[in-house]
DNA sequence: CCAAACATAGACCAATCGGTCTAGGAATAC
DNA sequence: GTATTCCTAGACCGATTGGTCTATGTTTGG
């Protein structure tokens, strides 16, 4: 049997290009075309590689995510103060999210173009939201635990609204002209966690 | 001069069907065939109408904003307690986006496909961004006002989060299947304005 | 009553969509 | 060396896109 000569591109640093497009676009405004140019490869490999346009999304998605979520959790879990890692965080999420060009959070961008009826879709993205809702939460539990922050509210509510929060500063961020509204929206959230 | 006879479709109705569309799929998802079919009128009445279809969209996104900003303040600012309001309203937002088929917020879902390369459409999201904002930044400050609430954290940076939240919420609950998440999120963030 | 001005439905258009397929180059197995 | 197998480039496909235009009323002004 004979192999003939190995890819000539790399599928994840083109999955790369192709997941930053999405992001930027969206999920219908982006081309099969254009996807195809921004990865610099050709039609077919295009196709034998990643299957359609769905599904070459949804590698997207996942890869997406993968990191993402990892990062975040990595960022909150350091040793040390709970509370400062999650401070660290959310101080970080701003900045990312008040820079101009900023695209905002794929996941967000793709909540907004899917919905339950889309079930295979639904359940990527609301498995990433449990994974950036179970990553706060941990690090909230912890800083109770600690003794860091009150346990008024519970860590699990506390988690979802860091999570939703997290959406929501994307999104405000795609459009935003100014610093001052990011800042606003991450000072007031982490007012939740002061005082006991 | 004669006039020809009046349009036989109310423009009003037939832009709200094209808005609800939009809501369900997104910009770029939703077809002129699709939206013509659904106002139920004739294509060239559409174009002549409405313009093209970003010309709609924009009609659209204005009939939204408008009605939306202005229940909004309404219920915000009843009279009683300002606290009581906004409890109110953060609740009834909570119950409309943890029903099932829910589309979220038609300003989040266009967030989500526009930037802010997209000068004029970034400044008509922004004008309802800050409606939102105000419309709760007024009640916040009066329940600060009438010492309903703490002024640790000023009404601005609340009003922020608030109206992020409200984004956030819509787009998360487009997705979730339980009611426990937007519930978990309005109540830790109404948690923000207990205690003194 | 007739012509001008409005409306309508839907045929039609070029361009683009997502997706397939062919032609041919390059590396490997024998 | 030759056959086989993998690759890439890009021509090509029917379907659909946003948008226009024609044919045909229908109402109104003079």
């Amino acid at each position: 049997m004979a192999r003939g000569p190995a890819k000539q591109f790399d599928p994840e640093e083109a999955l790369k290009k192709a997941m930053k497009l999405f992001w930027a676009r969206g999920y219908a405004a982006t081309g099969m075309t254009e996807l195809q140019s921004a990865m610099g490869i050709g039609r077919k490999s295009l196709y034998d590689t990643f299957g359609n346009k769905r599904q070459l999304f949804i590698k997207a998605l996942q890869l997406y995510s993968d990191t993402f979520v990892k990062q975040l959790r990595d960022d909150l879990n350091k040793e040390g103060s709970a509370l400062e890692n999650i401070r660290g965080v959310m101080r970080q999420l701003e900045s990312a999210n008040c820079r101009a060009g900023s695209f905002g959070c794929l996941f967000g961008v793709s909540m907004a173009q899917f919905t339950t009826e889309d079930a295979e879709m639904a359940t990527i993205l609301r498995g990433h939201m449990k994974g950036l809702e179970q990553g706060f939460y941990d690090a909230l539990k912890r800083a109770q635990d600690d003794d860091e922050i009150s346990d008024r509210v519970s860590a699990r509510d506390l988690a979802r609204l860091f999570m939703s929060t997290t959406q929501g500063l994307a999104l405000v961020g795609r459009v935003v002209e100014t610093a001052a509204i990011p800042k606003s929206i991450v000072k007031a959230a982490l007012s939740v966690l002061e005082a006991a």
